[in-house]
DNA sequence: CGAACAATTGATCCTCATCAAACCTTGTGG
DNA sequence: CCACAAGGTTTGATGAGGATCAATTGTTCG
């Protein structure tokens, strides 16, 4: 119980909440730790908490029957995931939370969250807010998947992450921690694919790429590869 | 100003409303009637009203700049639409409505909504229900797109209008009304490839084919198309 | 130093998109 | 009532874009 409850106020959903309802949301939490890899809820579980990613790196991914995955979303701290369940008591994960490093998130439990929303109408606003954002980038990142070639995705994957996760270097790079796997996972593609094209990038010195990791050096150019009109 | 307020008991958002909301609702709302083709709205408007399609069918759909569609959901009698907008007010349309026959609906006003749910918790517990469900499909056919091949997304297409719109006729057969390109809209295809697949079924005795209809013979069939764990 | 894991690159193949042409179906107007 | 136009559908031929497979080359860490 380490955590200043003031500092869930970081969390989007929580922005209004007053002070007590802060404490609560603590008081009545549950830490957990886990290591890189590890699962917080595999799609399916029954939903009982939602969290709130306190330290580390997490995704949301979908796998269908035969094992293959694509990756939701990245997770942050201060970032909730989980929360589709808090709405209806029935409900079961329709993802699986993985983490991508050691992680430690604050588990709440969503009958919680559903009655405090009875009261409380800022709390459904504001979740309402969030879900309406995570529709618009699911509809739009299914029309790409639809209707766009893998190297602009991919672009468009980056562009996202950057505005999402992106660390910006000393050398005025923006620095992504992410495997070509991960990219192929986010944008809807294979790792060989990824790797191809990123090496394509970096030979026109777009980017600079790593073992786990990729540096954009012009940002400009990956998003005239992701908006560009040619043909 | 021809419905029965307490038919709008039938939008599954409004299920819990008092009569005297029902009543607000048509009191303020305003009845719009378009010909097949036309538009409700265009992605990128202001968000101004939302939806309740009252009578006809009318599909919500995202276009690229370079005008390649893709259907998002199709849209039937009592169902809501553009109600994403509804939540901020500074928010656009995220899709375009067409009409995919003549059709009428009642527009809200989403101020309207918006106040109406500062005070009806059960009105933003509700709105909110919906939009957990549209993110589950969109996630789910999200992932069918990256993952699975087109004869399974078409058959899972199928699948999915017949929970919607499915019309069963005396012959015991599953009628849908739909264009080859629509159905490759849903399906994340192209038209040549849903009529080549829609034959194939056919010569199987899947289904049955037509000019803007696709009466489904052997659901089991198709289901099984869906499914199937084959590799 | 070696094991484990990530990334690269080449070769090959397969699924679909694309283009083109012909064919149906439906409704309309002479 | 027929002919024709318009729009939907089918089918073949072709090719491109990526997926897949395999082999090799980094990189990191114990």
């Amino acid at each position: 119980m380490s955590i200043d409850p003031m500092n869930l106020r970081r969390v989007s959903v929580f922005q209004n909440a007053t002070d007590e309802d802060l404490r609560l949301f603590v008081q009545h939490g549950i830490e957990r730790s886990i290591e890189e890899g590890e699962f917080f809820f595999f799609q399916g579980d029954p939903a009982i908490y939602l969290y709130v990613l306190l330290s580390g790196r997490a995704k949301l991914m979908q796998s269908n029957p035969s094992g293959q995955q694509v990756n939701l979303r990245t997770i942050k701290e201060w970032q909730l995931f989980g929360a589709l369940g808090a709405v209806n008591p029935q409900a079961t994960y329709p993802a699986t939370a993985q983490a991508l490093e050691p992680s430690t998130a604050l588990a709440i439990e969503s009958t919680l969250l559903r009655e405090m929303m009875q009261t409380r109408p800022y709390l459904s606003f504001d979740l309402m807010q969030l879900m309406t954002g995570y529709i618009q980038e699911m509809q739009s990142r299914y029309r790409e998947l639809a209707t766009e070639k893998v190297e602009r995705r991919i672009a468009r994957a980056l562009i996202r992450l950057t505005a999402q996760m992106g660390v910006r270097s000393s050398e005025g790079t923006i620095e992504l921690a992410f495997t070509r796997q991960e990219l192929a996972e986010m944008s809807g593609t294979t790792l060989y694919t990824v790797s191809r094209v990123l090496s394509e990038w970096e030979r026109r010195g777009l980017v600079e790429a790593g073992r786990e990791r990729v540096a954009i050096r012009k940002p400009h150019g990956i998003v005239q590869i992701a908006e560009e009109l040619e043909n």
